[in-house]
DNA sequence: GCAAGGTC
C-alpha cells in the first residue's frame, strides 16, 4: 500500500510554501479549519500521497480546572499546588478535530512546526490530536528547516529527524509556572486592593513575570527623574575668525562644575588672546549600512520615527503581509538567507514611483552584499514583496511600507563614508578643538536621509599657525534629568533582558497601558501612573526580585535545563513553584508595606463619595463610591456593599423605608434606557441574599450558580419572597410572566406611564397611562389568582362612569383594565397559570404545566 | 476578572 503522509505546519502560509515546493506547485487545495494541500510525490523511496495542512499557533493552552476558577472560594496560595488542564486555545476553530480527521488513514506524520521550543511543543500537541503514538519513531518525523525556502525545505525532507520531547517539556514547564505565578499574585493583589480606595480605579491589578518587569523599566526611569538633582556647570567656548569662517571651539575639558575655576580658565584664555594650531588630523570614517530588518527593530523605528505604537505597527504589518506587500513580519533574524532572491525583490520595486529608480540602478549596475546580521533560524528579514503606492495603502500603512522599502534598499547600499577633520588648538595652557565632516560616499543615507551625517566645512589650517581669539564665552548650564522612557528604549531593554518575544513584546507593552500602569505621552514616552509607581515601589520594598527582569531569566534558565535534558520536567516545575510559593507567602505577609504606599497615593473610601443609605448595623449613613465597581462603604463598620454596576441609585423615593430583615435603608435603582426597570433594593440583602433556594439572581449569568455570587449580582426586592414586606415580590408581584417562569412586578416609579416588568426576563406590560396612582392590593382574582390592583385614574381622563376615579380589578379578567393594558415585549400573555404572588420561593413553576394548553388565551385575543 | 506563548 502506498504511504499516506500528513504534514502539519505552524501556520497556513508555511503549509502552502511547503506544499508548493514539494509538489512543484501541482497540488489541489481543500478548505477546512485550515487549508489542506494534496499531491503525490516520493516519500522515503516510494510513491506517496501527501496532505499538507497547518495549525494556527498553539492548539492548546493551560488553565485551572473549574474548581479553582472562583476567586471567592479559592485561596490564591492553593493555586501553586493546583492541577492544571489543557484546553483548546480556540475551540471555534476546531483544529483538533481537523487534525484528527485529516490523520485518518495516514501512515506517516511529518511535523513542520517552527524550529524553536514553542514549535517543538506544538509538535506534541499535533501528535495528540492526530492519534499517532508519540513514541512511534518509524511513523512520526520532525522536519528541521532554517528558512522557508525551496533549498531548506528539500534539505529538511532529506534529513527527517525526531521531535525533541525535552524541548517540548520545557515549554510545558514555562506554561505551568507562568500560569500559577501570574494568576496567584494577580488574584491576591486585585482582591486586596480593589474596593479599598475610593479613587483607585482598577478592574484588575495584574502581575506577570513579563509585564511586571516591563513596568519596572518604566518606573525605574521615573524614579531616576524624581531623584535627579540638577547641577550647574560651565563651558568655555572661544571663537576665532579665520579665512571667512567664524568658528566656535570646543573645550577639551568639555565642562566644569565650579564657577570660580571656570572663570579662572576664561581669564587665562583672554589674557593669552591667541589660539595656536597644534595638530591637524584627518580620518576616513564610515557608518555601516543596516542589516536586515527584524520585528523588534521595526517596532523601535515605528515608535520613535513614525509615532506608531507596537500594537498598531503589528496590525499594519500584518495587513501589509496578508495583502502581499511585505514578507512575514514576525522574525528575529537580521541575516538574509544565502538563497535570498534580491533581484526578484528589487524587480518588484522597479515600477514604484518612489523607489523605482533606486531599485533599477541596483539591477542595471550592481548592489552591495548585505551585512552578515544574525540568523535566528526563523524567517528572513522583513522586506517588500510587491510595489505599492500611498493611495492604495492609506497613510499609516504607507509610512510603514515606505520604511520597509527604504530599509531593504539601505541594506543593499554601500556604507556611508566621510572625511573627519579634527583641528586641535592651545591657548593659555588649555586645549580646544573643532571638527569638520564631509561625506565622500552617501551610500545608504541617500535612501535613509534621516541617518545622513551632518556635514561641516572647515578652512585649511597649518600646524603652528597663530590666530587671534575674537571672543570668549563662558556658557552656563544645568544638568538635566532624563526624559520618561521612550517606547523604543523600552523595547531595547526588553530585548536585552529577554522579556517577551518578537511576537509578544507589543502585547506586554499594551498590557501595562491597558491596566492603567503607564500612559503613553507625546513622542511615545511612557509615563507611569500613580498605580504603576505604587506597585513597583511596593515590590521593591517587599521583594525586589518580583519586579526585576531577572525573574524572567531565572525561569528561562530553569526550563533550559529541561530543554537540554539536564533536569526532569516535574522536578524543575516543583522546584521553581516552591520558590515562588515562598515569595508569594512572604509577599502576602508583607502586603502592609505596599499598602502604605497605596494609602499615601490614594484616598481612603471614607474620604470620597456622597452619603447614601443608612447602614442597618450602626444606623449611620454610608458613602456611595461611583468609580467602578460602584459600591457603598460604611466607614463605621468598615464594610463594603456592592450595588448593581449598571444604572443609577437614589435614596429619594425610599427614604426612611428600611428592610424588615436587616434594617438597612432601601435604595431605588433605575436601569438605563427608557425601558429600564426601576426597583427597590436593600444593600445588605443584595450582597448577602437571605433566602435559600433562589437561584436566579439579578445580573447573574443565565447558567450562573447561586453559590458563587460575584460583584453586582444579587437579590433586589423584586426577587425577595418576604411575606409581609411591602416591597417584596409577594407584595408587588401581579401575575405570572407570559414569557418565562418569572413574575410580573409593578414598577413603583413608572408614573405616569405605569407598567409591569418581569423580575426575570425583558417582558414589559404597560398599564393605563396617566393614572395618579396604581398599586397592588392584598386581594387575589378568584378566577386566575392574579393580584388585584387598584387604579386611581385622573379626573379628566378617567374611563369610569360618573367621573369616578378609583377602580380595582384583575388586569387579565377585568374587562376595563384589560382593554387598557398592552404587551410591550414578549409574544403572548396567557391568563393561565397561577399568579406570582403565591410563589413564596421566588421562582414558581405555576405556569409550566398549562403553558401549551390554550394558546388562544393569549393577551391579544383576550 | 487572572499569565505568556503561539497566530488570525
Amino acid at each position: 500500500m502506498a504511504p499516506k503522509v500528513l504534514m502539519v505546519a505552524e501556520k497556513p502560509s508555511i503549509a502552502l510554501s511547503i506544499a508548493s515546493v514539494l509538489s512543484g506547485a501541482q497540488m489541489s487545495t481543500q478548505r477546512g479549519s485550515t487549508e489542506v494541500h494534496e499531491f503525490d510525490a516520493m516519500f522515503l523511496g516510494s510513491r506517496a500521497h501527501y496532505k499538507v495542512t497547518s495549525v494556527i499557533g498553539h492548539v492548546f493552552s493551560v488553565d485551572f480546572p473549574a474548581a479553582f476558577q472562583d476567586w471567592t472560594t479559592t485561596n490564591p496560595s492553593d493555586l501553586f499546588q493546583a492541577p492544571i488542564l489543557k484546553k483548546e486555545t480556540n475551540p471555534k476553530a476546531h483544529i483538533c478535530r481537523h487534525l484528527s480527521q485529516e490523520a485518518r488513514g495516514c501512515t506517516h506524520l511529518v511535523l513542520w512546526l517552527d524550529c524553536d521550543r514553542e514549535g517543538e511543543n506544538i509538535c506534541f500537541e499535533v501528535i495528540e490530536c492526530t492519534g499517532f503514538h508519540a513514541s512511534d519513531s518509524r511513523r512520526i518525523y520532525r522536519a528541521r528547516f532554517s528558512s522557508v525556502t525551496e533549498k531548506d525545505i528539500l534539505k529538511a525532507m532529506n534529513s527527517l529527524a525526531e521531535p525533541n520531547r525535552d524541548e517540548a517539556l520545557s515549554v510545558d514547564a514555562r506554561q505551568e509556572i507562568d500560569l500559577k505565578v501570574g494568576v496567584a499574585f494577580t488574584r491576591f493583589q486585585t482582591s486586596y486592593f480593589n474596593g479599598k480606595y475610593g479613587n483607585l480605579d482598577a478592574r484588575v491589578i495584574s502581575y506577570g513575570p513579563c509585564q511586571t518587569p516591563t513596568l519596572g523599566f518604566c518606573v525605574d526611569r521615573y524614579l531616576q527623574i524624581t531623584m535627579f538633582k540638577p547641577e550647574k556647570f560651565w563651558m568655555l567656548h572661544p571663537y576665532i575668525m579665520y579665512k571667512g569662517y567664524e568658528l566656535k571651539l570646543e573645550w577639551e575639558r568639555s565642562r566644569l562644575f565650579d564657577a570660580d575655576v571656570s572663570a579662572m580658565f576664561r581669564n587665562r584664555i583672554i589674557e593669552d588672546g591667541i589660539m595656536k594650531v597644534v595638530r591637524v588630523s584627518e580620518k576616513l570614517e564610515s557608518k555601516a549600512r543596516p542589516s536586515g530588518l527584524n520585528t523588534v527593530n521595526l517596532l523601535k523605528v515605528a515608535s520613535s520615527a513614525l509615532g506608531f505604537g507596537p500594537q498598531l505597527t503589528m496590525q499594519l504589518a500584518e495587513r501589509l503581509y496578508t495583502q502581499g506587500f511585505i514578507s512575514y513580519p514576525r522574525t528575529e533574524s537580521t541575516a538574509y538567507p544565502s538563497s535570498f532572491d534580491f533581484k526578484g525583490t528589487l524587480g518588484a520595486l522597479v515600477h514604484n514611483p518612489v523607489f523605482g529608480a533606486y531599485a533599477q540602478k541596483f539591477l542595471t549596475e550592481s548592489y552591495n552584499k548585505p551585512r552578515a546580521g544574525t540568523d535566528a533560524g526563523d524567517h528572513p528579514p522583513i522586506t517588500p514583496m510587491r510595489s505599492a503606492s500611498e493611495d492604495s495603502l492609506g497613510n499609516d500603512a504607507w509610512k510603514l511600507y515606505q520604511y520597509i522599502c527604504q530599509h531593504f534598499l539601505g541594506t543593499l547600499s554601500p556604507d556611508c563614508k566621510y572625511r573627519r577633520i579634527k583641528v586641535e588648538f592651545e591657548s593659555g595652557g588649555e586645549q580646544f578643538q573643532c571638527v569638520g565632516q564631509l561625506a565622500t560616499v552617501k551610500g545608504f543615507t541617500s535612501i535613509m536621509p534621516w541617518l545622513a551625517i551632518s556635514e561641516k566645512n572647515l578652512p585649511e589650517f597649518a600646524v603652528g599657525e597663530k590666530i587671534e581669539i575674537s571672543k570668549v564665552e563662558l556658557d552656563e548650564g544645568n544638568t538635566s534629568p532624563p526624559d520618561y522612557l521612550s517606547e523604543s528604549e523600552l523595547i531595547s531593554l526588553m530585548e536585552k533582558h529577554g522579556i517577551g518575544t518578537d511576537a509578544s513584546i507589543s502585547v506586554h507593552i499594551n498590557n501595562i497601558c491597558e491596566r492603567n500602569y503607564v500612559q503613553v505621552q507625546a513622542g511615545r514616552r511612557l509615563a507611569p501612573t500613580p498605580l504603576g509607581i505604587s506597585l513597583i515601589r511596593g515590590y521593591q520594598c517587599i521583594d525586589s526580585d518580583l519586579c526585576l527582569p531577572d525573574i524572567r531569566s531565572f525561569i528561562e534558565h530553569q526550563i533550559t535545563l529541561v530543554a537540554k535534558g539536564q533536569a526532569d520536567h516535574s522536578m524543575v516545575v516543583q522546584h521553581v513553584l516552591e520558590q515562588f510559593r515562598r515569595k508569594f507567602s512572604y509577599f502576602v505577609k508583607q502586603i502592609d508595606n505596599m499598602d502604605a504606599l497605596f494609602e499615601a497615593q490614594f484616598s481612603p473610601l471614607s474620604d470620597s463619595g456622597r452619603l447614601l443609605s443608612k447602614c442597618g448595623k450602626c444606623l449611620r449613613y454610608m458613602k456611595y463610591i461611583s468609580t467602578q465597581p460602584a459600591r457603598l462603604y460604611c466607614g463605621t463598620c468598615e464594610e463594603v456593599y456592592y450595588i448593581p454596576q449598571k444604572g443609577t441609585v437614589k435614596a429619594s423615593l425610599y427614604k426612611e423605608l428600611t428592610c424588615p430583615l436587616d434594617n438597612f435603608e432601601l435604595l431605588l435603582c433605575s436601569m438605563p434606557g427608557p425601558e429600564g426597570k426601576s426597583f427597590p433594593l436593600c444593600p445588605y440583602c443584595f450582597n448577602c441574599p437571605p433566602f435559600e433556594g433562589i437561584d436566579t439572581f439579578f445580573g447573574a449569568p443565565k447558567t450562573g450558580d447561586s453559590t458563587k455570587l460575584g460583584k453586582g449580582v444579587g437579590m433586589p426586592c423584586f426577587l425577595c419572597p418576604h411575606t409581609t414586606c411591602p416591597h417584596s415580590v409577594i407584595a408587588q408581584g401581579v401575575c405570572a410572566c407570559p414569557e418565562c417562569s418569572g413574575t410580573l412586578v409593578l414598577d413603583p416609579v413608572s408614573a405616569p406611564k405605569w407598567r409591569l416588568y418581569c423580575n426575570m426576563c425583558n417582558c414589559l406590560v404597560s398599564l393605563p397611562e396617566g393614572a395618579h396612582r396604581i398599586s397592588t392590593t392584598q386581594d387575589k382574582c378568584p378566577e386566575c389568582d392574579s393580584t388585584i390592583i387598584e387604579v386611581d385614574f385622573n379626573k379628566k381622563t378617567t374611563p369610569l362612569k360618573d367621573g369616578a376615579t378609583l377602580h380595582k380589578g384583575c388586569i387579565l379578567c377585568d374587562e376595563l383594565l384589560h382593554s387598557l393594558v398592552e404587551m410591550k415585549h414578549g409574544r403572548s400573555f396567557s391568563r393561565h397559570g397561577r399568579r406570582g404572588r403565591g410563589r413564596g420561593r421566588g421562582r414558581g413553576r405555576g405556569r409550566g404545566s398549562t403553558k401549551q394548553q390554550d394558546p388562544k388565551m393569549s393577551f391579544r385575543d383576550f
